[in-house]
RNA sequence: GGGCGAGUGGCGGAACGGCAGACGCGCCGGCCUUAGGAGCCGGUGUCGCAAGACGUGCGAGUUCGAAUCUCGCCUCGCCCACCA
């Protein structure tokens, strides 16, 4: 901090600064600005109580982004809202008996305010709620529209189910492996239960495709996993037992059918009770009721014994048309494929468990070209030089053409064929909760489900409920919300009590800012053609599969029923990292480890938190938090304060001649030119802390510079003012009070960023680093054109190089221009 | 078990085929001061008085040159987890 000069007291100026900018609508975003649109977008949060120093983390760096944006002349849109039904409101209400709509309003109310107070350019007149009613009637509209296109259905699908409270647990309130209930402690049971689903699966394929995405590949791969897209064929083997259909199975390896020496059907096929013969029946019966109790419990472990029992009758191996037994095992799945398989178990490594477990036969028919069949093992291998042994017609052929050749061959006896499957599963959206969006559907005697007419939206959550320690949702037992007419009849009938999954609130907020107000429709189209897609989103990695995936399937899906004219809702995606606690865990009130960056704001403000933030390493990368070195950017702060103050230029003792003055002078207008750019490709890059140390690079210049004398010159107030620029979008306070201190007009934020001038940031003369074999020996300063052949003579002719040439002539000269010089001897 | 990512001073990190340790914290010394937990100046990878040698988890390799690329191993983190 300079001695002479006011002290750097950001208590003084911020909040001043803050209410301007609001007051002035600084930072709202008009439809019908000339500029381009930039959309950009932070991830909204769950208005869990506090503001913590996570959050902070996570908005500084995009608020950068779009505050360089904006001065780089581009119409920026940057909202916010809050993501505020789920289950915590719900939870408080049961343990306080304060109800979920105040205690998420009075979370919303502090946490808005913690949000001004880091001084993002959020457009608060954008603000999104999603549990009001002027939002969630458009999430019920939405729910219709899929409903109308066939995109949602009702099935059966198995919850958690507690059988003392009798209620349908959500999986977060099944404990342990034990799997109890967090109320009672009662071991959950699986319950079948009808369902409301979103058939995303019909997207599979499109959502694998990420052309043009600029996203994290680690992103896009761990959404192609989710998706799990498998090629293979489908292969039916005909069953003994009269009038049951031929089993079908998906295989990946149609070339190894002619080992297939028994089949596997998960214990849920539809079939097993039809194939199980009389003798075998008590025990199947058995197995299945116990497969059907553990589902998910026991089948999690990799591990775990390959148990199955023989269900007594057989079927034909198609191409071998040998008997095959029929077993039953849980290591099938259900949910994949076709939930029965058949067994390999010389080609694949589980079947070759449950082989030796149950002694089955084991048939080689693939082998390496040349080398004899393994034995002892599963062989799984797949390259390109593998042949089929024992297989008929097949045998001698490469494997990889067997693969074509057997589903041909399959399919010419329609038993079977290509196929394609995924891992990728329906999305359940019912929530047995109370806060959350009603499903807008009654059920009529006569006519089942009906969607309640868009004209009587919404369907409004009742507010006088009670919530009993029991967890069943109150909507239940609520009559007056129950009682409905049928909107096709009239008669009477009862309305859905199931709300929707979070997860489909969050699947449209990004369209909703376009128009927030329109109490029309979802929004207003144009303003949605304006504004989307979202140039550049930025969240948590946690989100990578679910929240990501599912905003594409809405977006792909409205595109289908004429409701947008894009593909992909989020162009551009960056993910911050997380900011642990200082013991190294999530941060959790449990833990007691969370960061409250309040005392933090009022020990150094605003702009220092932001700044330390955003300087303690790549912004990607998270880590525990560790407040040492704050202090270290607030003395930068505070130094940028005492070079820019008016009075600055005041001081310096000039000493030097007019000459070296001007050089002087050029030095340090070449080092402010030099960092505008790479402040600017830094930041675009979310390095933002790279970006920081140019900038203490640049100003600890400019301090040197007011030290040898050069306050009074033009340079210096260049120098000054560019890093002011440069700095704004990081430190949006202090800038704003230099900027107008030093007699600029309102607002720093609206100035154009900085050009660098070419003609100061090439450089004339280079230092070049002279190596001999790889070792750095020496240093040579020339002008930057100097030819080859001179840097190569005078590197040789370096005193520190000839030593340790010790005589030798240098076998080579490697020379990278304006790199270096590597001068190789001829020893090694 | 599989996939992805990361290992650099006392600490956060920079460099990402070309001067390892930018920038900052901390620490050491000095200046200023009635005082300093303020400010300013200098130093600070390790060993060594020095010249110099060594140095980016470990081990190989490619290259004139490797923290950076390749292979194997170790450790940590995240995701998926019997997906036929």
């Amino acid at each position: 901090m300079t001695a002479r000069g006011e002290r750097f007291d950001p208590g003084s100026f911020e909040q001043g600064w803050r209410d301007r900018w609001e007051a002035d609508g600084l930072y709202r975003a008009s439809d019908d600005d000339p500029r381009d649109k930039h959309y950009l977008l932070t991830m909204y949060p769950y208005p869990s109580g506090d503001l913590h120093i996570g959050h902070w983390y996570a908005a500084t760096g995009p608020d950068i982004v779009a505050r360089m944006r904006r001065m780089k002349g581009l119409n920026v849109m940057f909202p916010m809202g809050f993501d505020s039904f789920g289950l915590p409101a719900e939870n408080a209400a049961i343990d306080r008996g304060i109800h979920p709509a105040k205690w998420t309003a009075s979370n919303i109310a502090n946490m808005r305010t913690q949000f001004r107070s880091m001084g993002c350019m959020f457009d608060w007149e954008r603000e999104v709620v999603v549990s009001d009613p002027a939002y969630y009637r458009w999430t019920q509209w939405l729910f219709v529209q899929f409903f109308k296109a066939g995109l949602a259905y009702r099935a059966m699908a198995p919850v958690d189910w507690c059988p003392k409270d009798q209620v349908v647990l959500a999986r977060e309130q099944v404990l342990g492996t034990e799997r109890r209930c967090w109320r009672c402690g009662t071991t959950v049971i699986k319950r079948d239960l009808e369902q409301w689903f979103f058939r995303i699966t019909n997207y599979a394929d499109e959502l694998l495709d990420f052309t043009g995405m600029d996203w994290p590949e680690p992103i896009r791969l761990m959404q192609t996993n989710w998706i799990g897209r498998s090629e293979g064929a489908e292969i039916a083997f005909p069953a003994e037992t009269p009038g049951v259909e031929p089993i079908r199975v998906f295989t990946t390896r149609p070339d190894t059918v002619f080992g297939a020496t028994f089949m596997v059907l998960a214990p849920e096929h539809p079939s097993v009770a039809a194939l199980t013969t009389t003798d075998r029946k008590a025990d199947v019966d058995a197995y299945v009721a116990a497969a059907r109790r553990e589902t998910e419990i026991e089948r999690l472990s990799t591990e775990r014994e390959k148990t199955g029992v023989f269900i007594g009758s057989y079927a034909t191996n198609p191409m071998t048309n040998e008997r095959i037994p029929i077993w039953v095992g849980d290591y099938v799945l259900p949910g994949y494929g076709t939930g029965a398989l058949m067994a390999v178990p010389a080609h694949d490594e589980r079947d070759y468990a449950f082989a030796k477990k149950h002694d089955l036969p084991i048939r080689y028919v693939v082998q390496p070209a040349g080398n004899p069949a393994p034995e002892g093992e599963p062989f799984v291998a797949h390259t390109a030089d593998e042949v089929l042994v024992d297989s008929g017609e097949f045998t001698g052929m490469p494997a990889s053409e067997a693969i074509g050749a057997i589903a041909r061959s399959l399919a010419e006896r329609d038993l079977g064929g290509p196929a394609v499957t995924y891992k990728l599963r329906d999305w359940l959206v019912s929530r047995q909760r109370y806060w959350g969006a009603p499903v807008p559907i009654v059920y009529c005697p006569e006519h089942g489900a009906v969607p309640v007419p868009e004209d009587q939206l919404p369907v409004l959550l009742p507010e006088d409920v009670e919530f009993a320690p029991t967890a069943v949702s109150p909507l239940q037992s609520h009559e007056e919300f129950l009682k409905a007419t049928c909107p096709i009849c009239g008669a009477d009938a009862r309305r859905e009590t199931d709300t929707m999954d979070t997860f489909v609130d969050s699947s449209w907020y990004f369209l909703r800012y376009c128009s927030p107000h329109d109490d029309q429709r979802p929004w207003d189209p144009e303003a949605v053609a304006h504004w989307m897609p979202v140039d550049l989103y930025t969240g948590g990695a946690e989100h990578a599969v679910l929240h990501l995936m599912y905003s594409r399937f809405f977006v792909k899906a409205l595109r289908d029923m004429g409701h947008l004219a894009f593909d992909e809702p989020f162009i551009a995606l960056r993910n911050q990292g997380q900011i642990l606690g200082a013991d190294h865990h999530r941060m959790s009130k449990s833990r007691g480890n969370v960061v409250n960056p309040d005392d933090l704001t009022s020990r150094y403000g605003s702009d220092t938190v932001r700044l330390f933030l955003m300087f303690i390493g790549p912004w990607d990368q998270g880590g525990p938090w560790n407040p040492t070195g704050i202090e270290g950017v607030y003395r930068f702060l505070a130094r940028v304060w005492g070079i820019s103050l008016p009075d600055a230029s005041a001081g310096g003792d000039a000493a030097g001649s007019a000459a070296e003055d001007a050089e002087l002078a050029r030095a340090l207008r070449r080092a402010t030119h030099m960092t505008i750019d790479e402040v600017a490709d830094d930041y675009a890059g979310f390095r933002f802390n790279t970006a920081i140390s140019k900038m203490m690079e640049l100003a600890n210049a400019i301090v040197r510079a007011r030290e040898v004398g050069l306050a009074g010159q033009p340079a210096y107030a260049e120098a000054v003012d560019t890093l002011l620029l440069l700095l704004a979008p990081a430190a949006p306070h202090m800038t704003e009070e230099l900027w107008q201190r030093r007699g600029h007009d309102y607002s720093v934020h609206q100035q154009a960023w900085p050009v660098a001038d070419a003609s100061l940031t090439t450089v004339d003369t280079i230092e070049l680093p002279v190596q001999v074999d790889g070792k750095l020996r020496d240093r040579l300063v020339v002008t930057a054109n100097t030819p080859a052949d001179e840097i190569e003579r005078l590197a040789l002719a370096s005193p520190r190089v000839q030593a340790h040439l010790d005589g030798r002539a240098p076998d080579r000269v490697i020379q990278v221009p304006g790199k270096l010089v590597n001068i190789v001897t001829p020893g090694d």
